[in-house]
DNA sequence: AATGCGCATTGACTTAAATCAAAATCCTGC
DNA sequence: GCAGGATTTTGATTTAAGTCAATGCGCATT
């Protein structure tokens, strides 16, 4: 897949006319990552923000003793680190693939050449932005104000929605990065699934969830209980 | 006070030529709210954002069952409920002053018009949303990788850089919104800071407290040990 | 088909923090 | 200075979730 057809599909350059994303193009550089392999790393310097090509990218935390936060799951089209580009200049968290994966580096310089001639670009960016804001106001509304049960509730529902499926789920992700997606460690999750099961909430195959209520489910995601 | 020196010490307008500070203080609406007035509130249709001119503003979020979680407190200058200006339309969380306080309200499509036409202003937008997003990230980190003492030691030792005085700092705000900012309740971090002051870490006297132990409060927050 | 490894589950136990209830202290307005 | 309400503290108890340890299962590789 050619860079330009990546790049006008991504919601960051949406709009763009051709011209300009033939400049955007000029200064992306692609990398290939294998699964695992460290992007960038929590407090590093950064001289540029990477676009998600090809694969799955995992932002997250570590504490001290190691327990993971993942902060976001990125896929095609969604830009990752761009936040040191506009301040603080070091990453805020770590990123790692999820899969192999491949992406466009934009050195910062450059980009920033690119945002200041380029209204409709930096209004893209600006609404990116946003909206990871208001993603994260949820995030934190969830760790704070919701106990594990209504955040996984919760997630099945935004799952059904994205996979437009509102009887059954697959989770793309391994239980244990779902638990850390969640704020929780694998022990829990698994308890609560089974929890969720025997309640009649839920049938679960591995990685395929059906949801049996969703009336029940979306009760627990907003009040905690049935 | 008058409007375009509120606006100047703004970061968000900062570096603008007079003339533009002069078009920017021609869209804003002065607003006077009282302590705990609604400002707005989540999901609310937003048409425009606010600046605070005097005074303190929380921005929170509540559970179910009332529960309050702080995202954030406001002081002059800084720009209040933006997000919906760039994406979503509806506020992501609700505000309300901690005391009586004023406000610069600017209707979202005349500051829209101005951004189009004036760099400067978008990437100082742009760099004010980053810096929330990495403040997003500390306090997720906060909430699921820290236990509560440790995000309190955190916290004093940013209230001693914040004021600038590495053995002694005064809160600002109650104790029981101390408490919603750092995801727990009252009883808890009165507890908590019984136990700080047992271990020698920290002398309390009503708002006013004593680090007198830093080299352990630092260890506190980042392993959550001494 | 058998082996072995990573992932997931289950069980017993511990722990941090919430809840509920009551007492103490601090302010603020009169 | 005092009354009264809010804020804070203290105590007893409950609860959600984490820890530690062991087992089970799935799956890929040979």
């Amino acid at each position: 897949m050619d860079p330009v057809s990546i790049l006008s599909a991504a919601p960051l350059f949406d709009g763009l006319p051709p011209d300009q994303l033939e400049k955007v193009a000029c200064i992306a550089l692609p990398k290939d990552f294998k699964k695992d392999a460290l992007i960038f790393s929590d407090g590093q310097d950064a001289d540029g923000f990477y676009v998600v090509a090809q694969g799955r990218i995992k932002v997250f935390k570590l504490s001290s003793e190691g327990k993971e936060q993942i902060l976001h799951i990125f896929g095609p089209g969604e830009p990752v680190g761009e936040v040191p580009v506009f301040s603080g200049g070091v990453f805020p968290a770590n990123a790692v693939p999820l899969e192999k994966s491949r992406l466009l580096f934009f050195p910062k310089k450059a980009f920033v050449r690119l945002l200041e001639e380029n209204t409709p670009l930096v209004l893209n960016m600006l609404a990116i932005l946003s909206r990871r804001l208001r993603q994260f106001t949820v995030q934190v509304e969830n760790l704070s104000l919701k106990e594990v049960p209504g955040r996984l509730a919760g997630y099945l529902l935004f799952l059904a929605q994205e996979q437009n499926n509102r009887q059954h789920v697959e989770l793309s992700i391994s239980k244990g990065q779902l638990a850390s997606l969640l704020g929780t460690i694998p022990e829990t999750l698994s308890r609560i699934l089974s929890k969720m099961k025997d309640a009649g909430l839920i049938g679960v195959n591995g990685s395929s969830i059906s949801l049996l209520d969703t009336e029940g489910l979306e009760m627990l995601a907003e009040t905690g209980r049935l």
